[in-house]
Order: C-alpha cells, then structure tokens, then sequence
RNA sequence: GCCCCGUUCGUCUAGCGGUCAGGACGCGGCCCUCUCAAGGCUGAAACAGGAGUUCAAUUCUCCUACGGGGCACCA
C-alpha cells in the first residue's frame, strides 16, 4: 500500500517538546520525517510544542537544536530560523489558539467547561469503582449559551471539544491500514486549560493546518487520540493530512523506551563520541531495512541513500529494541571506514569543539606529568559506559570505610543509594559543583553513611576509579547525560541479584589463570622417558 | 478495567501461499596474527498457541496468549 502523496509540497514536521533533555526519539521520528520531505522534494519543518508552562524551558529548547543540528537533522523552518509560516513556538501563538477556540465555541462544536478538579476527582473514582473506562461524564456539556456566557466572566474554565456521540471513527493509518473506534470510547477532550493555553491536541491540529502539513509522521502513542484530532479537521472543515504511527522504540524488557533504561539523550550519544551519521544509520536500521540492488540486506548506509531509498509503506511495526551493542559495532563500521587521516581529523574536531576540555585541563593538571598523561586521567569523561572490574565493590556504599563503626550498605540499599542519587540529580538545576555536592551530602544523610564512603561509591561509579580529581567538578566535567546513564548503570547492576558474585568470579578466573601461567611446565610423558 | 496496535533466531530484520525460513549484531569454534582489535570462514539460534480457508500455510481469516500504547487542564 502506498503512501497517499496527492498534495504538493509535502510538508511535514517534528514537533518536540521542551521538556528535560533532547530525547533520541526525537531524532528517530525526525529522521524518518526528513527523509520523507526529502524523498519527497518537501519540506521539513521543526515547531516547538511549549503549552506546557510549568514544565517547558528555553534551556531544554536550545538543547533541541543542538543536538538536532548535531545529528545531522536540519530543518527547514523553525523557531530559531524562521520561515513563512510561523511563529513555530507554540507559546508565540496564543492569539491564534484563542480565535480557534472561539469558532469552535460559536459553531457549537466545543463549550465550557466549569468542573471543578475535585468533581473530576470524584467522577472518575466512581467510573472506577462501577469498573467503567475513566471518562469526562458531559456535565456541562449542555449548558445553555447564556449560562455558559455568564459563568464565563467569573469562574475559571476549561473548553472542551464536544466529540460526536454514537457512530464510530475510523483512522485511516498509512501504516497499517483502517483504525476503526467506537466514539463511545471518546471524551470530551480538553482543548483549552483554565491558564488559556491549548493543550497538545487544539494546537497540533490547529498548528499543523495553518503550517500546511501533508504528512503527520508521528509515534504510535499517538494513534489512539487521533479520532479527536480527526473530530476537530470536521469541526473547522479542513482536509486532515495523511497519518503515519510510527512504532515506539523499545528498552530490552519491550517497554517504551525510558531514560531509566537506556541512554535517552542526544548529549549523551554526542558525547560519548558516537558519530552522528552512524546514530542516523542505526536509528533507520530500526523498524525499516533495505537492500542493495542484488537483494542483499544493507545495514551501512548514508542519510542520502536512506533518503533515496525510504518508503514508509516498508515500515515494521513491531516495536524495535534499542540495542546499544549494534550501535556500538556500527559506529567502528563507520570510523575504520575512514582514511587515518580523517579518523584523526575527527577525533581532533570532536575534541576541539568540546567543552569539557577547559574544565578538564583545571582538574587534571596537578596530576599529569606528560601531554601523553593527559588523557589517562581525562579519558573517562569522554566515553560512554565505563568497565568496572574489582572496583565494583565500591558499590557496595561503606565498602571503602576504614572505620569499623562505620555504616556499610548492602546490596539492595546500595542500590537504593544510587536511585535517591539518580533522583536528586535529575532535578531540573543548574549542573554545578555545589549543587552536586549538596544533593550527594543530603543523600548520604539519609543514608546514614559516611560522605566518604558515599562519594566514593559515586566516584567510581561515574569515573571508572577509586582514585580522581575533586569528585563534583569532576562530575561538572563529565556531564549530566553521561553521569546519569553511568549511575543508571551502576544501579541496573545492583539490582541483579548475583552481580557481585559474578564480577568476583571472573576476577578469581583471571588470576587463577594467571597463577597457572606462572607453573613451570609440566614434562610431558615423552620428555621425562627420554 | 476498557479501547487500540503489535507478535519470525537473545536483539535488528528479510519473507508478502510451495524457501534447506535469508542477512546483520551479539555469542561459540577455526583461520590470520608479536598482543589486542579488525578481517575471513564456520556453528548454535526463530515463524507464540489453537482452529479455519487451501492441494499447500511463516505468509490469508478468527480465537486465545503474550508484549506495547492510550484512557490528564503532559506532550
């Protein structure tokens, strides 16, 4: 089945929100949007979606085009850019949310909404306790226009869209075909908050209309509220674009892909040194394949052959498992394909252009001996993971302490250790010295250990030794994305059981195997006879 | 709980009624080799289960199971 592709230019969009870090989703969805623009002789087009006012930063929005320039995922209109559509920041365009609410509210296809929180409350809790599906029961769905009107004035309102009773919707998915819903299944969704902001739904179909849209390429988490979306094309009378839910990347245990699980972040991936041509490659090698002209399976390949080659209609839908390991082996596919000299080209750009040399050189400059001495004690904050082999016994938090009286955690808290300290640093602050410190001195409070010990088990944890410059600029240095992933780690270790067990096995393996290398020969039969 | 989507080696996937079910990552073995990588060769490894349609089902239909997503004044 082939995408339908009837208007020209295609036009499609990303649209992130400015929430936290730079999310590799975002690329993936990004990818595959580009390309379809450019397959397409379209354009791409990146809107930022910042209706979310307690949790959109400026800081989380720059971090987006960063990293998405970083990636190689240029867009053609944006924010920060411009073009003949915008604004492209959604909080730039609240006069047009609000003059689209209002013709929804003059046609009837919307009203007001005065329920209080604590009534929603209460209404869903009864759904739930008649077993029936949480939904908005229509309240006010039928006040008079002049009730509505009058309330208006006074008490703080939402606007919801009055979404067709009865009948049912079908979702026509480039993907997979005719979704069909029974409406009954449908609420009265919220399009207006009582802040006068829209919500996701208002303001991506509004958006996505006066910005000309044609394609909505888009995650699968989204499919199940496109009836609305479909319900509000017909309330304003426009021609919906042609949706396509793409599949949602996975953690190895097949949940949506979290942070928790695997590292989410652009920065991380970029700073970890992972080229960005090979995270596009490895980002279109999921759910999609392709192959050369003699059939056979290609795993390598340039965005522009990726462009060249895309057909949506081709899309798997199974959700893909982000393997870090096929990444790895793709990102050394791409470096040894490179001349030496490129090789070092890239290596001396990635190093020049980064940040953390300025801050590295302070910490480490007590301690080298030689320029070649550098990166002994600098290399670690420009890695991804970090091997632990004997030191994982630091994890064990008290396991450094030469004091006897004092507090050693065992596994399970130990673990619990990392998680309060994951948590405390993923606060959304700024990455300094002293607030490192302060959040890991009131975790080790908590914890009843000594600071000492604490730190270390977060030293060797984030810095791969037992021995390191200051622990907090450290850190500073390193990162945010690359010490939360290596404390995701540590902790996803912790919480295996025989972990500790195993590491220590293997060390004993190496040494006893080191301690038979150092047994003289035995005489075979044949020596001792002669 | 309700609704929607999905299900081929551990993982990414090819397959679109008749195939020894192919490739890739990872894993094992062998070769190459001063080490380690890389590279070459090679091995183990999958159609979730059950009905039906058909001369023939991995492929089409239905049911079940399992996985995921959604059911917010978050996106």
């Amino acid at each position: 089945m082939p995408i339908p592709v009837t208007k020209h230019p295609v036009r499609v969009r990303v649209a992130p929100s400015p929430t936290g870090d730079p999310h590799v989703g975002t690329a993936y969805i990004g990818l595959f949007n580009l390309a379809f623009a450019r397959s397409h002789g379209g354009q791409f087009v990146l809107r930022i979606e910042d209706t979310d006012q307690k949790r959109s930063t400026r800081q989380s929005e720059e971090a987006i085009y960063k990293s998405l320039r970083w990636a190689g995922l240029q867009w053609d209109e944006g924010p920060d850019i411009g073009g003949p559509r915008g604004p492209y920041r959604q909080s730039e365009r609240s006069d047009i949310y609000r003059q689209h609410t209002q013709l929804l509210l003059d046609s009837g296809d919307a009203y007001r909404c005065f329920c209080t929180a604590e009534r929603m409350d209460k209404v869903r809790e009864e759904q739930r306790a008649r077993k029936e599906t949480a939904r908005y029961d229509g309240f006010c769905r039928h006040l008079s226009p002049e009730e509505s009107d009058a309330r208006a004035v006074a008490e703080p309102h939402v606007i919801r869209l009055k979404f067709p009773q009865g009948g049912e919707t079908v979702v026509p998915d480039a993907l997979r075909g005719a979704v069909v819903y029974d409406n009954s299944q449908i609420d009265d969704q919220v399009l207006m908050k009582s802040d006068g902001l829209p919500t996701y739904h208002l303001a991506n179909v509004v958006d996505d209309h006066l910005m000309a849209i044609t394609h909505v390429i888009r995650a699968e988490e989204w499919l199940n509220s496109t009836p609305k979306h479909l319900a509000l094309y017909a309330a304003f009378g426009w021609e919906p674009p042609v949706f396509a839910h793409m599949p949602l990347l996975r953690n190895a245990d097949k949940s949506k892909i979290s942070k928790r699980k695997n590292p989410t972040s652009l920065e991380y991936y970029q700073r970890a040194g992972v080229l960005p041509e090979a995270l596009l490659n490895f980002l279109g090698l999921m759910g999609y394949s392709r192959k050369d002209a003699a059939g056979q399976d290609v795993e390598k390949f340039t965005l522009d052959e990726f462009i060249a080659d895309l057909d949506l209609a081709r899309i798997s839908l199974g959700g893909p498992v982000f393997d870090l390991q096929k990444l790895d082996w793709l990102n050394g596919l791409y470096l040894r394909a490179m001349t030496p000299e490129q090789l070092a080209d890239r290596v001396t750009a990635f190093h020049r252009e980064d940040d953390r040399h300025a801050a590295a050189g302070h910490l480490v400059q007590e301690r080298v001996t030689s320029l070649g001495d550098y990166f002994d004690h600098a290399g670690t904050f420009f890695r991804g993971a970090v091997e632990y082999g004997l030191t994982a016994r630091y994890f064990l938090v008290g396991a450094s302490s030469r004091k006897k009286t004092a507090v050693r955690l065992d596994r399970p808290q130990s673990l619990r250790f990392f998680e309060r300290a994951i948590a405390v640093l993923e606060e959304q602050a700024a990455w300094t010295p002293e607030f490192i410190e302060t959040r890991l001195r009131d975790i080790c409070t908590e914890a009843n250990v000594a600071v000492g010990d604490g730190f270390m088990a977060v030293r060797v944890a984030c810095l791969g030794r037992p021995t390191s410059p200051p622990l907090f600029e450290s850190l500073q240095v390193l990162g945010r994305a690359l010490t939360l992933s290596r404390l995701r780690h540590v902790a996803g270790l912790l919480a295996d059981a025989q972990f500790l067990q195993r590491a220590l096995a293997d060390v004993e393996a190496e040494v006893a195997a080191a301690r038979a290398a150092l047994q003289p020969p035995t005489p075979t039969p044949e020596a001792s006879h002669a």
